[in-house]
Formats: structure tokens, sequence, C-alpha cells
DNA sequence: ATACGACGGTTTTTT
DNA sequence: ACCGTCGTAT
């Protein structure tokens, strides 16, 4: 989504004006509300009413007579995007409707919109491309293999790691040498040739004259730089928003300065204690510097909690405790009452997956709905135990941080078809799709492709001399695509270009997949979204910037009615919070993940994960640790290891828990036996009563 | 020569 | 789930 805000202006204040919000805010939230004459920076602990907060900031700068147009509101995710402009737009509603539309989104399709407004300025075509991390890593592993590395004896880092260096540098500005050395140390032997390597992939992208997501950012900030355009950028903002500050990088954090260019119209909210991006080169020491950066600025703490019980906060408080903070909080519930946390121990992730789905249709039977619960995890595949048994029981739920939908296989096929109709040469996006062809692999396709390239040069017919390599039996299915991509056009509707373009794809889609019917339907939603966008470029870097969870998420609001359970990683789980909350596999080596314990600082950040992970809960909060875990996930093998909670249950976090020690699960015997598999014969479901 | 399936080893988290 | 390697089929 392009969050564009449409919030509704309050009238003028005139005395008996809108200024019933301000009334239902406490003493610290209003000062920050009514703060005026510098910048300020709002440290907003867990659940203390921070998104209130900004939004009533926002109505009272809109009535005060700032222009809703005038303002910027910038988060880091998408999903707090969303929540923030939802709640803005609820809270402004209650004034008065006068239209205006604040200027929002993350910082990532904020930095777009200008990117590609000023792309001359920046040597771009204003019709640039955008590559989501996905077509990145290709692009990196395409001039990986054109450097050889693909053949060598010597390991190699893959793409995605490739991509993880290049992403650490370039957010964090410093010299790669640096970051390799402190967070891959394993491959300083190679870092001449990952430096080389990185280059070439940054001239590459230079000569297709495409964009990755850390680019949109520095363009951004060189916008924001620059002596003639940075002015005109700053002169077209009152006041700029930042949520998530403590997950700000250095890129970001120069480009607010230079926003700003010493304007103290500029409010940052965070929490120091929730930064969980430093593997993305985010730093906490940016709200620890704001005063530094920002002159003359003000720092008001929100500290009463709207949230959790305090039984719940207590245990988070105590986690928060074993840290260091320049900033200290303690977090106080507004209510009283309400149950300790529990600690629950128990013999693998399939006994935990029972207790989870048995606790959650319990509190369900209690009135609990369903999406007022949520499942959380360190990583995303710690819930496969979990996903099984809830399909198995028909338990509906929505995963988040999941396989997305622009992952899928064919959606992959169809944007690769998208991004020929943009440029003919996209030698990746032909790659791709010539190797869903039956009989051609990589060697054939790229032989193909030599064709197409050398023959488009000389001016010839350039499709059909490239057919030529292709096996008789694969012409049948391709040539619908060649025969579309020469009629496309881009003044033609983007509607029509997209679905001509669909139809083409049809046979390739339908002898590449088994299951090609419910794939081709998936595929209809994302026309439907095309056609209400502008051009196709713009709907593509759309596409990469917000993509849709599932392809649910076109179809409308299916959802709305429906009861579900979340499935969230922690990370996806920021700034959001359910009654009852269920934290998977809390054991040392998840919390915190083996791989960080190495330095002092990950180990940190760990912690603080877990506890932005608790602060989640309303009123119910379990920790699972299933003491004996897998080594191979779905593994034929009984390979396992033992498990200890994790270190950061102390004996003071853990006086503030209802230990449970569950000695045995619902179907115990049996599942174990022949190693993990599992042959469910069952009548169950037959009876469930779906409601 | 090339494609493709089977198998074994694996550095999370997101824009 | 992904990626590289190896054996077999075409």
């Amino acid at each position: 989504m392009f969050a564009d805000a449409s919030l509704v202006q309050p009238r003028a204040p005139d005395g008996s004006g809108p200024a019933d919000w301000l009334s239902e805010l406490n003493a610290e939230q209003r000062r920050a509300v009514e703060h005026e004459g510098s910048p300020l920076l709002i440290l907003a602990g867990a659940g203390t009413g921070k998104t209130t907060t900004i939004c009533a900031r926002v109505a009272w700068l809109l009535a005060r007579g700032t222009q809703a147009e005038r303002i910027l509101l910038l988060t880091f995710t998408r999903r707090a995007a969303r929540e923030m402009i939802a709640r803005a737009r609820a809270l402004v509603e209650r004034a008065v409707p006068d239209a205006g539309a604040v200027v929002g989104g993350t910082f990532h399709s904020v930095a777009h919109r200008f990117v590609r407004r000023h792309a001359g300025a920046l040597g771009l075509d204003p019709g640039f491309g955008v590559l989501d991390p996905g077509d990145a890593a290709d692009l990196i592993d395409l001039v990986r293999e054109e450097h050889g590395h693909a053949e060598r004896r010597t390991r190699f880092p893959r793409k995605g790691t490739l991509l993880d260096i290049y992403s650490a540098t370039v957010n964090g500005q410093r010299p790669m040498t640096e970051v390799v050395a402190e967070r891959f140390p394993w491959l300083d032997e190679l870092r001449d040739e990952i430096a080389a390597l990185l280059k070439a992939y940054v001239a590459r992208k230079r000569a297709l004259g495409v964009v990755d997501f850390d680019d949109m950012l520095m363009y951004w900030r060189a916008l924001a730089l620059d002596d003639v355009i940075g002015p005109q950028l700053a002169g077209r903002f009152d006041h700029i928003f930042v949520d998530e500050y403590q997950d700000t990088n250095g890129l970001q954090v120069e480009t607010v300065r230079a926003l700003r260019r010493g304007d103290p119209g500029v409010t940052v909210v965070g929490d120091d204690f929730q930064a969980i991006y430093g593997f993305r080169a985010a730093s906490a020491d940016h709200i620890r510097s704001f005063e530094e950066h920002f002159q003359g600025a003000t720092v008001i703490t929100l500290e009463r909690n709207y949230r959790s019980t305090q039984p719940i906060l207590d245990a988070a408080n105590e986690i928060a405790g074993q840290a260091d903070q320049s900033y200290p909080k303690r977090l106080r519930a507004n209510r009283d009452g309400g149950q300790a946390p529990r600690l629950v121990l128990c013999r693998d992730d399939t006994a935990e997956a029972q207790l989870v789905c048995q606790r959650v249709l319990e509190a369900r039977e209690e009135g609990l709905e369903l999406r007022a619960q949520a499942v959380l995890s360190r990583t995303s595949h710690d819930s496969a135990a979990l996903e099984v048994e809830l399909t198995r029981r028909r338990i509906p739920f929505v995963k988040y941080g999941g396989l997305r939908y622009l992952e899928a296989s064919h959606v992959k096929d169809f944007v690769a078809l998208l991004r020929l109709a943009q440029r003919r040469s996209d030698e990746l996006a032909w790659f791709r799709l010539l190797q869903r062809l039956d009989g051609v692999g990589p060697v054939i396709a790229r032989r193909a492709l030599r064709e197409l390239v050398a023959a488009e040069r000389e001016h010839a017919d350039a499709w059909s001399a490239a057919r030529n390599h292709l096996p008789d039996r694969a012409r049948p299915i391709i040539d619908p695509v060649g025969k579309a991509l020469a009629t496309d056009r881009p003044e033609q509707p983007t509607r029509l270009r997209v679905e001509r373009l669909l139809e083409a794809i049809g046979p390739l889609i339908a002898t590449s997949y088994a299951n090609s019917a419910p794939r081709l339907a998936d595929l209809d939603g994302l026309t439907r979204a095309a056609a209400t966008a502008g051009s196709l470029p713009e709907f593509m870097a759309e596409l990469a910037l917000d993509p849709p969870a599932s392809s649910a998420d076109w179809a409308g609001p299916p959802h709305r009615d429906e009861d579900y359970l979340v499935l969230s990683t922690v990370h996806s789980a920021k700034g959001l919070e359910w009654d009852a909350v269920h934290l998977l596999a809390v054991y040392d080596g998840n919390f915190p993940a083996c791989l960080s314990a190495g330095s002092g600082a990950e180990i940190e950040e760990e912690r603080r994960l877990l506890y932005v992970a608790m602060t989640r809960a309303r009123r119910s909060l379990a920790l699972y640790v299933p003491t004996r875990y897998y080594h191979r996930p779905n593994g034929r093998d009984d390979a396992h290891g033992y498990g200890k909670p994790s270190r950061f249950l102390t004996d003071r976090v853990r006086a503030c828990l209802e230990i449970e020690q569950v000695a045995s699960t619902d179907p115990p015997e049996g599942q174990r036996e022949t190693g993990r598999r599992r042959i469910a014969v069952s009548v169950d479901p037959l009876f469930d009563i779906v409601s």
C-alpha cells in the first residue's frame, strides 16, 4: 500500500472547538500533544498510548491551522503505517469533516515517491524499476556466476548473505570490511572478492536503470542534502513525525535532519528498549543522540501502560531491568488485577502445538475470539508443528512473516512477464520464464537469451531467432508470450496490458504446475489490482514495496468477518497487541538465537526481542519451553538436542511467572515412535463444530 | 551435452 | 524451505 493517510481536518479552534480528544489523554501525553517550539522526542514505553499520542498531536496541529498535506508521517513497517493511518482517521473524523491528506507511509515508500518525482536529477529514467529483495538477490546471483564463484572449490557466500552484507554496509554507511569483520567474521578472508562482486552489483544496477530498497534511501538522502532540491523538499513540510525512531538507521536519520535543516517541526517517537532491527544497521544510538542531532530538543517520557495487566508488566520490567538503559522506564499498569504469565515446560514442539491449540480453543469457548489471540515466535519456522496441528484441527489462522504471495513461484513467473513488458531485454525475467519450459534448463535458456540480445542489436527479428534454440515442444507454450510482448504498448491502458499478458502466460502456468487452476485464479487478483494502478512501472514499484501478504489480500476483505488466529514472528508483531499471547520456543538457543549469542550487543537485542514479545499481551501471556528440539525440521530421523529455558528467564523473572510442568501430552504415545512420522487416523474433524 | 530428480547440509529477524 | 552435488534419463 502506498499509505496516503486521508485525514479529515478538524474545525479551526474557535473556542468550542474539537477538544474532546484532549480530555482523554493523561498529563504526559497531553504535554507531548501540545508541545511547541522545539524538536520533540517522545519516549513511549510499550503500550503507553504512543499511537494515540501521535494521532492526537496530528489532530492538534491541524486544529492549530497546519495544513494536512504539510505534515509528513514516517513509519518503519507497513503494518505500523496502516495502523497509524486507521487510528488517525478515526480520531480526526471525530472532529470535523473538512478533507485533507497527511503525507505518510514507510520510509521506503515515501522515498520512492520522491525519487520517482526527481528521477531525472538523479540520473534515473522516470520509469525505473524497483528490485525487491528477491530480485536484488537474483541479480547478485547473476553477477556471482559471472565472477565464476559458482564452480569454485572455495566456499563462497550465497546470494542472500551477500545481499545482507551489502545492505548492512549501505544502511550503516560504514566500510564493508568493518561490517564483515563484525557480523560475518567467517568471511573475512573473502572480503576482497566480496567487495569486487558488490561493486559489480552496483554497476549492474546502474546499467539496468533499476533501484533496490537500499538505493531508495540513498537517493532520497541525496535529494534531501542537495543544495537546490533539498530546501524545496524541506519547505514542503511544516512538521515531520517519525515513529519507531529506535529502529532508524544512519541514512534515515540523516535524511530527516536534512529535511528539517534546523526547523523545529519534528516529532519522533520510540522506545530504546524495543530496538530490534540492529541486524539491518538500525541503532538505538540514534534515539539516544536525538538531543545532539536536533538542537534544543525536548524529551517527554510515557510510562503509564494502558495495555497489559500488572503481573505481565512485572515480568517484562524484570527483563528490562537486566539491561542498562540510558532512558530507564518502568511500566505501570493502569488497571488492577490480572494473572501471572505462565511458563510452560513441555516435551517438544508437538506437545507445545497441542497445548497451544488446547488453550486457544478453551479461551475461545470462554468468549475470547481467535483474532484476539496470537502465537508469536522467534523465527517463522518455529511455528511449523503448530501449523500442522492447527490445520489438522481446522482452526483458521493467518501467518505473518511466512511465505509471501510474491514469493510463490507462479506469481514470480507472471511478475517476470510484466517486467518484460517494461523492458524487453530483462535477462533475469527471460531466464526465469524460459526455464519453466519443458526441456529447457540453464544452458539452453542462456543460449536463447544470447541470441535474443545479439539479434536485437542488429535490429533483426530477435524473438524468432531466439525461439530457434528452444525444443519443438516448448514453442506452442512460449509463442503466445512472445506474441503478447510484441503487441504490447506502454500507451495502452494498464488493465488491458495486464489482462493480455495474463492470458498469454496461461499455457505456461498450466503446463508448469500440477495444480494450475488455483494458481491462475490467484493471478486474477493481481490483474484487478493493476487495473486501479497508474502506470505499469508504478504498479510494479508499489507491488515491490508493499506486497500483499497473501492472495487473499487482493480478494477484498474476506477476513473482515472471519475469526482467525494470528501467527507472527516477534519482529512482525511489534506495535501490535492481543488479549492472549502465546510465545513459542523460549529456549536458550532461540532466545537468544544461538547465532546471535556471539557479541554482547547481539544478546542485548535478543533480550529486547523477548521484551517486545511479552509486552504484546493484554491479559494472558504464556511462554512455552519445549525441552527437546529436533535438528531436522521435517526430519526422517530423530536427531535432537535438549534445551533449557532462555537465559533471560532468571530467578527474578521466574518469580513473576507461574511455572507449569506438562508431563505428557494429549496424543502422547505412538507419534514419536517412528521418528517424527505422523500417521493421523482421526474422524475428529467430522464432529468439529464450525462456528 | 543437458535436464532433472534425489539427497544432504544449512547462519534468523524486514523494508 | 533453499542450495549445491551427484547419478541417471533423454
